[in-house]
DNA sequence: TACCAGGAGAAAA
DNA sequence: TTTTCTCATGGT
């Protein structure tokens, strides 16, 4: 996977979709809020959940942790998972706080700060990336099922199937996926954000459209169709 | 009505 | 070690 190919469809999406100006929150500690409400989530969801979490409380640790636990879940149900969510909230805000918040945090370094959300019940590779990169500005390129379907379908991963075969097709592992687009890009945080950024946009642009894109494996204007498009 | 949406962890094979 | 199951609401 060479940094000219993925330059390229970079390019292509950003002339075809512009530019996307993520993460949307307003505040570094919403951006973590919100990577754990999105797992497996649609972002509409979330927006309802964060809401409904907003007109009970400030959305701060301290006062998620102070909020009952059954009103917690209340809050977050809008977003799905409401039950499991609402643990993965506590464990996020408590481990937060004995962590020392952002300032103290923000002192580690990328692998430690890696390590230490991964050691976080409820935050998985994917959350811990998008943490790190919206909320602490880190080189860490995010991975999720539409990067794994795109890059897939345009033939720059290894693995994958059918067109139709969905987000679960044979995958390769998200590590070797990260790193991959990290070595061949660089570590460029603005490049990074806004790249994640244009292939969840291209991801969300479902139109209910079929059959699905035969390149990339997307409804309706898809990833594939931008990059051929361009000269 | 059925399917899908920006995962993660536990249990089973 | 890998695969499968569970968690759940809202939009189309």
């Amino acid at each position: 996977m060479g940094p000219d190919a993925l330059r390229g469809v970079y390019s292509a999406l950003l002339a075809t979709f512009g530019p996307q100006q993520w993460w949307p929150a307003e505040t570094r500690f919403e951006v973590m809020v919100g990577a754990i409400l999105t797992q497996n989530t649609a972002w509409t969801n979330v927006e309802q959940a964060l809401a409904r979490l907003r007109a009970r409380i400030p959305l701060s640790a301290e006062a998620i942790l102070a909020l009952d636990a059954a009103a917690l879940a209340d809050a977050l149900r809008p977003s799905g998972y409401f039950n499991i969510k609402a643990l993965r909230l506590r464990a996020f805000c408590t481990a937060y706080l004995e962590a020392g918040g952002f300032s103290a945090l923000a002192e580690r370094g990328t692998p430690a700060l890696r390590t230490w959300l991964l050691s976080i019940n409820g935050v998985g590779p994917e959350t811990a990336d998008d943490i790190l990169l919206y909320a602490f500005d880190r080189p860490v390129f995010v991975v999720d099922a539409y990067t794994r379907r795109i890059f897939t379908r345009l033939g720059l991963l290894a693995g994958g199937g059918a067109p139709d075969e969905g987000l679960s097709g044979k995958k390769m592992g998200y590590e070797s996926i990260r790193q991959a687009f990290e070595q061949a890009l660089g570590p460029d945080v603005a490049l990074f954000k806004e790249y994640h950024a244009l292939i969840v946009f291209q991801g969300k642009r479902v139109c209910r459209q079929r059959p699905l894109c035969g390149q990339c494996g997307l409804r309706g204007s898809c990833a594939a169709a931008a990059v051929s498009s361009q000269p």
